[in-house]
DNA sequence: CTATATAGTTGCATAATACAATTATAAAGT
DNA sequence: ACTTTATAATTGTATTATGCAACTATATAG
C-alpha cells in the first residue's frame, strides 16, 4: 500500500542523494559542478535573467548565485547585460563558449546515465523520467 | 525513444539534488543530516560495523565517516565496541537513544514526502520507490 | 525630499568533504 | 625473531557550497 511505497521512496531518495553528491565529491577536475550547470542551463533555455529571478528559481540565497553567475561569467560562459530600465539590475546571457561547455557537459552526464541504464526497458527509462519530472514539481 | 527519457532522467536527477540539498541548507536545526542519519540506519539495519566499512558502503573517505561516527558517539546515539580480534578496529552499535532518535528522524523525512506526494497514486507511488531503488543499485 | 524597498556584491561563518600525515596494530618476508 | 609492509582509525589542513549580515547603489513611495 501507499504508506509502505512512500517509506521506500523517502528512504531510497536519502540513498541516491547520498551517491550522487559523492559522485560530484570525486569528479572535481568537471568543468562545470551541478550549481553551474543548472544554472547555465537555466540562462540558455529560459533566456537572460538576473541573479534574484535566479536564486528564487533554485531556492538560493542571492549572494550564492550571484558568484556562481560571477564564475561563470569569469570563464566566459556568461555576460552581463545592464538593465536599461534599472541601473541596479543586470541579466545574464550565454555565450557561445558557454553553449558548447554545457552541451559538453550534458554529453559527459548523459553518458554516464545512459551506462547505469543499460539493461533498462523503454518503459522502464520512460517511466523513472516521467515520474522525477512530476517529483520535482512538487518543490515549486 | 529510450534516448529522449534518459536526457530527461539526466537533467530531472540534476534538478532533484539541487532541491532535496536546498532544502537541508535550510533545515540546520535538525537533529540528523542526510549523513548522519544514513549511518544510523546502516548501523542499525545491518548490525554494528567499523568505519572502513561504512565508508565503503556510502563511497566516503574513511575520515569523513570517522567524524561523523564521532559526531554520533557524542551525541550518543552509538557507542563504540573494540574489537576483541583486532586491537586497531572498533565497531559502532546504535543505542536505544539512537534507534529513537532515527525513528524520530525517519517520521519527519516521511511525513515530507507525504505531504508532497498526497495527490499521487498508489501505483504512482509504488513505481516510484521501485524505480529509485532500481537506480540506487547501479551505483554499487 | 526623505524614507523605504530592492538588486546585487562582499565579508564572514559553517558544514561536508577529500587528501595527507600520523599512530597503533597486524601480517608477511626473510 | 626482527624488519618491513599493510591496515584501521584519527587528526590536521584545504576546498567548496552555502547562508546570513552588512553594505552600496538605485528605485519607488509618502
Amino acid at each position: 500500500m501507499k504508506e509502505q511505497s512512500l517509506e521506500t521512496i523517502e528512504f531510497e531518495l536519502a540513498v541516491l542523494v547520498r551517491h550522487i553528491t559523492s559522485i560530484a565529491s570525486n569528479k572535481k577536475n568537471w568543468t562545470l559542478d551541478r550549481s553551474a550547470y543548472l544554472l547555465l542551463h537555466q540562462i540558455f533555455a529560459h533566456g537572460s535573467a538576473g541573479v534574484k529571478a535566479l536564486a528564487d528559481e533554485f531556492r538560493l540565497d542571492i549572494s550564492t548565485v550571484s558568484r556562481q553567475a560571477a564564475a561563470l561569467e569569469q570563464k566566459g560562459y556568461v555576460c552581463r547585460i545592464p538593465d536599461p530600465l534599472d541601473g541596479r539590475a543586470f541579466s545574464f546571457q550565454i555565450t557561445d563558449l558557454g553553449k558548447k561547455e554545457l552541451v559538453e557537459n550534458k554529453q559527459e552526464r548523459l553518458a554516464r546515465v545512459t551506462d547505469k541504464l543499460q539493461d533498462w526497458s523503454d518503459e522502464e527509462c520512460q517511466r523513472f523520467g516521467q515520474l522525477l519530472r512530476k517529483f520535482n514539481r512538487t518543490f515549486k
